[in-house]
DNA sequence: TGACGTCAAGATCCG
DNA sequence: CGGATCTTGACGTCA
């Protein structure tokens, strides 16, 4: 089982994706960004690899508008060794990628114009593929489109659009069920008879359900049907309700708990897990020491290294709970673990534990930083608890001040993103 | 015509 | 000036 998130990380430095207005995209500033977007790109790699997370989703906007016509570079070719180096990364970790196109690559619309740019689209999203070398297993996934008021028609739009693509975009091509149109029933029905895999996206079947009392397990089972041993290992997309917006709405971390009920009930299937969740890696490391076969509590160990602080200023007796958790390394005890964590996530800051926090991380540079460093410090210290200012800006100026020491301690924390 | 979703650029405001 | 905060941009569909 592979568990990976999508595009972004959180609170790692240098893995940034950077673009440009369209007015702006000249070909010294696309150069430019590219360069820059294949930088961050290799850390985040890099930083995959480190994890142990073997699945990832790469951003579509790695390539700024790496399907329109603005962007006449060759970047495939003019970046080859970039790429190919990224790519054999990815091989030798045997990390699984894919990749995305999002809502507004409709191919199964009914303006030729339109048409002929998703039709850009995914040949771009290939081209990033092709030119990291990975192989067919690697994917774009792709959704259906609109409905246009027939169903049927627009389902025969898209069988129609996809059979004329290329055939290096049709091995790659897998689609997925949406939270508006597209139902689980209709997307197996088209990836059944298009020969082409199906994901079943848990969150758009529940706001977007296939009429009936069919379980999520029954899905996942018709799904695996379309996946072939050239296509990899069935993949799924997994992500939980916030509960504070519309239906649909990612959660802004997973919840262990029922992120676990979730893996119980696919008894034992070995499938691939794309997390769709606001904390992104955050979450993806937490799933995968969920389920980790070996289990060491120095992977938790690790997790409190970057929780810790995050935790202090929201609930120290959670903080010092946790510590006694974390006393017999023989223990593997990740669910009390996370389930704490997340307690106390949602436990109201106060301001004496924000204070409390920051001066434990103000600890780190007491006696290396500069008397004006100081001051400025103690001066923000003493606005917040005036309610002069945010407790975000005390927090920003540590960041700043540990990128600047380059305390590794505090880069890696989640204290300043959490 | 605006909402939808997502991210970062760009603009503006503030001390 | 730097930093925080708001607005715009880029995309297509649908009400």
């Amino acid at each position: 089982m592979n568990i990976g998130y999508a595009c972004l990380v959180v609170g790692v430095q240098n893995t940034d994706m950077k673009s440009c207005t369209l007015k702006n995209a000249s070909d010294e500033r696309l150069l430019e960004l590219i360069g820059h977007n294949l930088e961050s790109l290799e850390n985040i790699v890099g930083y995959n690899i480190k994890n142990n997370i073997s699945l990832f989703r790469i951003s579509s906007d790695l390539i700024p508008f790496g399907s329109s016509p603005v962007n006449r570079l060759s970047w495939d070719e003019i970046f080859a060794d970039r790429f190919r180096c990224i790519g054999q990364k990815i091989k030798d970790s045997g990390m699984r990628v894919s990749m995305h196109p999002g809502q507004y690559t409709v191919l199964n619309s009914p303006y030729t114009l339109i048409v002929e740019k998703a039709i850009d689209d995914l040949n771009y999203h290939n081209r990033v593929l092709k030119a990291l070398e990975t192989g067919p297993e690697h994917k774009i996934i792709l959704h259906i489109g609109g409905m246009y008021g027939d169903k049927c028609e627009a389902l025969k739009r898209f069988a129609l659009n996809f059979n004329n693509l290329d055939q290096g975009v049709r091995d790659r091509l897998v689609v997925e069920n949406d939270h508006k149109a597209f139902n689980i029933n209709d997307v197996l029905e088209i990836g059944t008879n298009l020969d082409i895999p199906v994901v079943f996206d848990n969150l758009h079947n529940e706001v977007n359900p296939y009429p009936g009392d069919r379980s999520e397990k029954y899905w996942i089972d018709q799904c695996r049907e379309t996946w072939k041993s050239k296509d990899g290992n069935q993949k799924i997309h997994y992500s939980q309700q916030d509960p504070a917006k519309r239906p649909g709405s990612h959660s802004s971390t997973i919840s262990v708990g029922r992120f676990m009920e979730f893996c119980s009930s696919l008894e034992g299937l070995d499938i691939d897990l794309m997390l769709e969740v606001k904390d992104k890696n955050i979450s993806a490391i937490k799933c995968i020491n969920a389920v980790a076969a070996d289990k060491n509590i120095k992977y938790l160990e690790f997790e409190w290294s970057r929780y810790k602080y995050s935790v202090l200023e929201n609930s120290p007796a959670i903080y010092l709970e946790i510590r006694k958790l974390l006393n017999n390394k023989q223990d593997y005890p990740v669910m009390p673990f996370y389930n704490l964590i997340e307690e106390a996530m949602k436990t109201g800051k106060t301001k004496g534990n924000s204070v409390n926090a920051m001066q434990h991380v103000w600890g780190y540079f007491k006696n290396t930083a500069s008397d004006t460093e100081k001051k400025r410090f103690l001066k923000m210290l003493e606005g917040f608890e005036k309610d002069q200012i945010a407790s975000a800006s005390v927090k920003s100026y540590l960041w700043r001040l540990a990128v600047k020491y380059d305390e590794k301690y505090l880069l890696d924390s989640y204290y300043f993103i959490l």
